[in-house]
RNA sequence: GCCCGGAUGGCGAAAUCGGCAAACGCGAUGGUCUCAAACACCAUUGCCCGCGAGGGCUUGCGGGUUCGAUUCCCGCUCCGGGCACCA
């Protein structure tokens, strides 16, 4: 009886192997050219889902596939440790987050490690280790000495469920709480930021340079927001002293001026209020104050209750006639100048608010004929604009500026949608902002040879909105580093995207004590050549680690060339279940270990390869009562094939009488073979290098039926494999080559001549439609192409005696025939 | 509202540069092996008409360009995602 495959005790051998024997360990001299390829570092949320599984298949064959090709991969994982779910935990049970993180990991690596990914363990990378805090808080600290980290009172939003500030980007567009679902408020607190909106223009400049999907590129160029205009000052009439400052993208048509509208906060308010008006912008700002961003900004509610008349007017400098000031709720204090010179005819909220409080509306662009709407906000020549009357709008935007400025009234101007990034959290369990205020020096970083400033473990988890370091007097108690007098710890900690915005660079270097990172050694192995994610982070993270990467760059401490993190990006589909994300909060997750310990890894690995495209997302079909789903039925379809490769390499498929070989030569087929799945792996196209092994599979599947001697073939077969299946193909190399290890073997070479057919099938059609097939030459030429085309009877019967009006050949597989 | 994707058999999908639509697999049906089952192996499987040979139709919908369109262009429908008073 042949021997079966043993799936378990393979996988485990395999596994066990590759931890010890150091096949994926590479140092910064290793003499192979370098390779660095790096799945997104996991938050630690305990055994690994699909979504894991799928990252780490796509970028283990990546490992393997170019250890083959003969690169020096660095292939470094770690863990994303700090953040919310520990402490929410550690609230309700009272254990400390870091028992319970480690927890966690382990659990994760060990299912990482069940799927037979390979990891150069010795970098392993955690947020939470006290030498990563030491390091994230130093890179704070020259953030801060740069410039680049500042503190102000700000509006906040502030999740009343998580008790915790959130950054703009944890917002999402109906106003709740990423991560909760709470609706989201505004409080007004002391919080650090990072300057990122410094390097706004770079950031958006730069996406040209990366090899990244363009929905991603695109999703932050809209983030950011770069629009161009100008800022200028009308002046308050009757005023000698006082102007309101405006930004618009439009000066071209600053002469439809027709009011202004501050944000109910801009600080002119009060001063431009007029006694009679005083009460009703009073409750106008009363009003506005209690809603929360979401209400404030959605457009619903009656206009007519949206805003309200200060009592006085400004001067239009285009024409001199005054105008009034207005307050409004849909003008944003945060965005320009909090101002705005509102023009009716060209832009509909403001048409929308004329419309209720009757104020004038002045076309200054002919729309179209027959234009039937209201605002119109398209091109056409300049009207009721005196000197600028009949310009287009680009030609009249530049006269309007140069016009600005010679008056010495205002000037060009960029805004940005992008804000400072908010990087404090009012959290025990993430990385402690290393700062000390002194009565007398006011915020005093801590000094280098402090670090790490580490939380104490002995504190008292209480969901109170504040950091439970608040209430710990022996951490909160300290000297001034400046003047020795009592003084107190910042208890904030850092937003856990501070944490993942350089991990990819200690990675390079993790043992580093003198400094985060050896800058000559990050520059042997940056920017990632393949970085493989979630879309879910094609803005927040993706944008933090780009703003990182330029600013350490910049400050000397990563290399001055490294201007991005990450070459190449590839963003892998959802796992969707009932049509939602697959995601351990929404409690649809389907463990990996169940399929570990029946089909295997290889036969899991196998099916996320083979479903689909690996961008598309995917649907996973719930279990129905009993029998099998169609998910699972595909992954013993994968456990089927295996075993059939499994039978093929130890030599036994059972001979069948009077079977004899296919045609066409083996050679070429094996070296089509080559040719298709070195292609489909760099084009991200594994579902169909999968195929192509398969129709490869059953080729060799009748030769063995038939007792051709095909062993060359299967060594081929199983190489082009080993990187999607490790563990079975390095099991049958192994007993196929004595003491070989197919992981180590080159990736094979094809000929791209021996690749092509030797014979094509010819399609005769006539009119478009096929009427014959004609087996040819592959280089047949055009005019033999028609004569055999002509010759064939089915052609004829079509043509019916009809002369051929035009011949069409695109040797050597197509000929159409008009009649 | 704006921007970006997507729609192909019963299901997942393929067709890479405008040239055989449905590769590969799942499921299904019939058969071989078996006491039986599982495994394995063989065959069929887009839809319609036809005993058959064969014929016709078919890539969300409607047009267009072309000898030829799943692919390019115009106009829609539906689904998914992102952004959304950003002046």
């Amino acid at each position: 009886m042949a021997e079966a495959y043993d799936v378990q005790d393979t996988e485990r051998k395999w596994q066990a192997r590759w931890r010890t024997d150091g096949t994926y360990q590479v140092e910064a001299d290793d003499p192979r050219p370098p390779f660095y390829s790096l799945c997104m570092y996991p938050y630690p949320s305990g055994a690994a889902h699909q979504g894991h599984v799928r990252n780490y298949t796509f970028g283990d064959l990546i490992v393997r596939h170019r250890t083959m090709q003969g690169y020096a991969v660095l292939t470094p994982m770690g863990f994303d440790s700090f953040g919310l779910p520990a402490e929410n935990a550690a609230i309700k049970t009272g254990v400390h987050p870091r028992p319970f993180t480690d927890a966690r990991i382990a659990e994760l690596k060990e299912s990482i490690e069940r799927l037979g990914a390979v990891y150069d363990w010795r970098r392993e990378v955690r947020s939470h280790d006290p030498e990563y805090i030491r390091w994230t808080q130093w890179i704070f600290l020259r953030f801060l000495e740069a410039g680049l980290a500042y503190r102000k009172h700000a509006p906040v939003n502030w999740c009343p469920g998580c008790q915790t500030v959130l950054a703009n980007e944890q917002v999402n567009a109906d106003g709740t709480c990423d991560r909760s679902g709470d609706v989201v408020v505004k409080r007004n607190l002391e919080q650090w930021f990072f300057k990122i909106t410094d390097y706004a223009d770079q950031l958006l400049d730069d996406l040209a340079t990366l090899d990244w999907p363009e929905r991603v590129k695109t999703m932050q160029r809209n983030w950011i927001g770069r629009s161009e205009g100008a800022e200028f000052d009308l002046r308050v009439t009757g005023d000698g002293e006082r102007a309101i400052r405006v930004f618009t993208t439009r000066p071209d048509t600053s002469f439809g001026m027709t009011y202004v509208v501050l944000a109910p906060e801009h600080p002119l308010v009060g001063e431009l209020t007029t006694p009679e008006h005083r009460s009703a912008v009073a409750a106008f700002v009363a009003e506005v104050s209690t809603h929360s961003e979401v209400e404030r900004q959605s457009a619903e509610g009656p206009i007519n209750k949206r805003g309200v008349f200060t009592g006085s007017y400004a001067v239009n400098p285009f024409n001199g006639q005054d105008v009034p000031v207005y307050l409004a709720d849909y003008v944003l204090m945060g965005y320009g100048t909090g101002a705005i010179m509102a023009v009716p005819a060209e832009d509909q909220r403001d048409w929308d608010f004329a419309d209720a409080y009757d104020l004038p509306i002045v076309r200054t662009v002919q729309p179209p004929d027959g234009w039937a709407g209201k605002a119109y906000t398209g091109d056409g020549p300049a009207i009721n604009s005196r000197w600028l009357d009949g310009l287009e709008k680009a030609e009249a935007v530049t006269k309007a500026l140069d016009w600005l400025e010679d008056q010495g009234i205002g000037q060009r101007k960029v805004n940005f949608r992008l804000r400072d990034w908010l990087l404090s959290r009012q959290r025990f369990w993430g990385c402690p902002i290393p700062v000390i205020y002194c009565p007398e020096h006011g915020a005093v970083p801590v000094p280098d040879h402090e670090l790490p400033v580490l939380a104490p473990d002995d504190v008292e988890f209480r969901p109170t909105g504040e950091s439970p370091l608040r209430f710990h007097e022996g951490f909160l108690r300290t000297t001034c580093p400046v003047c020795r007098q009592p003084a107190t710890r910042e208890t904030d900690t850092m937003d856990t995207f501070v944490d993942s915005s350089w991990y990819y660079l200690r990675f390079a270097d993790p043992h580093n004590t003198e400094a985060p990172f050896d800058p000559a050694i990050v520059a042997r192995w940056l920017p990632v050549d393949q970085y493989i994610g979630g879309i879910e982070h094609a803005i927040l993270h993706l944008m933090y680690a780009r703003f990182f990467t330029k600013a350490l760059a910049d400050m000397g401490v990563a290399p001055k060339e490294l201007r991005e993190p990450f070459a190449r990006l590839f963003t892998q589909g959802m796992i969707r279940m009932g049509g939602s994300k697959m995601s351990k909060s929404k409690g649809n997750l389907v463990a990996p270990a169940k399929y570990f310990d029946t089909v295997g890894a290889d036969a899991l690995r196998l099916f996320h390869l083979f479903v689909g495209p690996p961008a598309d997302d995917f649907d996973w079909s719930e279990q129905t009562d009993g029998g099998p789903s169609a998910t699972d039925s595909l992954i013993d379809g994968c456990a089927r094939y295996l075993n059939r490769v499994w039978r093929l390499a130890t030599g036994e498929v059972a001979p069948v009488d009077g079977a004899t070989a296919p045609t066409g030569d083996l050679e070429r087929a094996t070296h089509a073979l080559v040719a298709k799945v070195s292609e489909d792996y760099d084009r991200w196209s594994y579902n169909t290098a999968v195929a192509a092994c398969m129709e490869f599979t059953n080729l060799l599947h009748k030769h063995a039926q038939a007792g051709t001697v095909i062993d060359d073939a299967v060594d081929t077969l199983l190489l082009v494999l080993a990187p999607m299946t490790p563990h079975v193909t390095a099991e049958l190399w192994e007993r196929r080559h004595p003491d070989g290890h197919i992981h180590a073997e080159a990736w094979p070479a094809f000929d791209a001549a021996l690749a092509s057919a030797l014979t094509e099938t010819m399609i005769v059609q006539v009119n478009g439609k096929v009427r014959d097939r004609i087996e040819v030459d592959a280089d047949i030429d055009e005019a033999e192409m028609e004569r055999l085309a002509l010759a064939s009877p089915k052609v004829q019967a079509a043509l019916d005696g009809a002369e051929p009006r035009k011949v069409i050949a695109r040797p050597p597989r197509l000929v159409n025939i008009v009649r």
